[in-house]
DNA sequence: TCGCAGTATATCTGGTAGACATGTATCTGA
DNA sequence: TCAGATACATGTCTACCAGATATACTGCGA
C-alpha cells in the first residue's frame, strides 16, 4: 500500500523532538499521538535499524546496559521533511461496530444496543483524555512554535469524539424504539 | 491482532444478503459498506476458498466460464452469527494528515493549510455520497428489516463527515492566522 | 532478599492492502 | 462486421503492520 513506510516518518518525527530509546519512542507515540497514530515494537525496532543504516539516525549507549538511545542526524532531518511532503497514505476504513450494525437484524436490536453503548463509552473516555491533553498542552511553556499545531490535532479528536457521542445517543434512541416495537 | 479474521465475517455477512461471485462481493462491499469497511481481492478469494473448505459457503458455476457464484450454507449462517457476537476488533488509528499537522512547524503553515483543505474536500465528497446512499436506501422498498440498521450506519458517516468539515473550517482559519503572523 | 513492576530489545506469526498478471464477455463505434 | 475499449472475474506476490511472545535487566517495597 504505502509508497514508503509510514513508520519511518513517525519515528523520525518523534526523534526530531528529542533523542529516545525504542521503548521511549513507543511510549511517546502512545502518549502524544495515540489519538490518531500507533506504532508497535514489531515496527519500531526494525525501523530504527533501517534508519541507522541509512544514516538518518545515530545510536549511542543509553543509561542501562544493552539500551541504546537514538538521535536524528542532519540527513535524517532532511529525510523527515521529504517524507512529510509526501501525500498522506489513507488507511482503508475498518469499523467492526458499524459492520455489525449494518447487518443488525442478524444480531438483534438488543445486542446492537450494547455495541453502540460501548462505542459511546469509548467516545466519553476519549473526550476526557483529550481534555487532559489540552490542559497539559496549554499549560506547557516550552515549544511555543509546536503548540498551535498540537492544539489543532487535539481539536480534531474533540470534534470526532463529540460527533461519535451525538450519533450514539441518536442511535440508542432508535434502537430502543426498535426493541419496544418487538424487535 | 484479530482473534479470527475479520474478512470472513464481512464475506459471510455480505453473502447472507444474496449469493455472489468474488468480484461482485468486492463491488458490493465497496458500494454499501465503503464508508466504514473495505476488502481487497487479495483477501476475498483466499477467504472464499477457506470458507468453502469449512463448509460455510458453497460454490456453483456462474454465468460466465471460469466464474463461480458463492452461497451461504446453513452452517455458514450459524458461523456468521457466532462471528457477529465476537467483540469488534479495534483497528489502531493511523491518520497521516494529523501526524503531519502535529509536526506542522517542520512543514510550515502553508503546506499544512493545503493538507487540511484536501481533508475538507474529502469530507465534502463523503457527505455527498452519503446523501445519495440515504436517498437510495429510503427509496428502496425491499428489505424493510435491514433498512433501519443501514440508516444508522449512514447517519454515523454523516455525523463523522460533518465533524470533519467543522474542524477543517476552524483549523483553516487558525492556519490563516499563523500564515498572516509570518508563519 | 524475594518478588513484582517497569524498562528495554528483539523476533515470529499471521492479517491485510495494493499492485500485478491473466483471461473472458460484452458493448460501441468505425 | 470487426477492433478496441470496457467491464467481469480470478488469482498471486510483496511488503506493511499489529500483537503476542520471549528474554533480561533494574529499582523498589514488603
Amino acid at each position: 500500500m504505502p509508497r514508503t513506510t509510514q513508520t519511518d516518518l513517525a519515528v523520525l518525527a518523534a526523534l526530531s523532538v528529542t533523542p529516545m530509546t525504542g521503548y521511549a519512542l513507543r511510549e511517546a507515540i502512545l502518549d502524544h499521538l495515540g489519538a490518531f497514530w500507533s506504532e508497535s515494537f514489531g515496527q519500531i525496532y526494525p525501523a530504527l535499524s533501517r534508519l541507522r543504516e541509512a544514516g538518518y539516525v545515530e545510536a549511542f549507549d543509553g543509561e542501562r546496559t544493552g539500551s541504546s538511545t537514538y538521535r536524528l542526524t542532519a540527513s535524517g532531518r532532511t529525510q523527515l521533511v521529504d517524507l512529510m511532503r509526501e501525500a498522506p497514505v489513507r488507511t482503508p476504513p475498518r469499523n467492526g461496530m458499524l459492520l455489525r450494525l449494518f447487518f443488525g437484524d442478524v444480531l438483534g436490536a438488543r445486542a446492537c444496543r450494547e455495541l453502540v453503548a460501548e462505542y459511546r463509552d469509548l467516545a466519553t473516555r476519549q473526550l476526557a483524555e483529550l481534555a487532559e491533553a489540552r490542559r497539559a498542552t496549554e499549560a506547557d511553556d516550552a515549544g511555543t512554535s509546536q503548540r498551535p499545531y498540537q492544539l489543532m490535532t487535539i481539536s480534531a479528536g474533540e470534534h470526532s469524539a463529540r460527533a461519535a457521542l451525538a450519533w450514539a445517543d441518536e442511535t440508542l434512541a432508535s434502537l430502543d424504539a426498535l426493541v419496544a416495537a418487538g424487535r
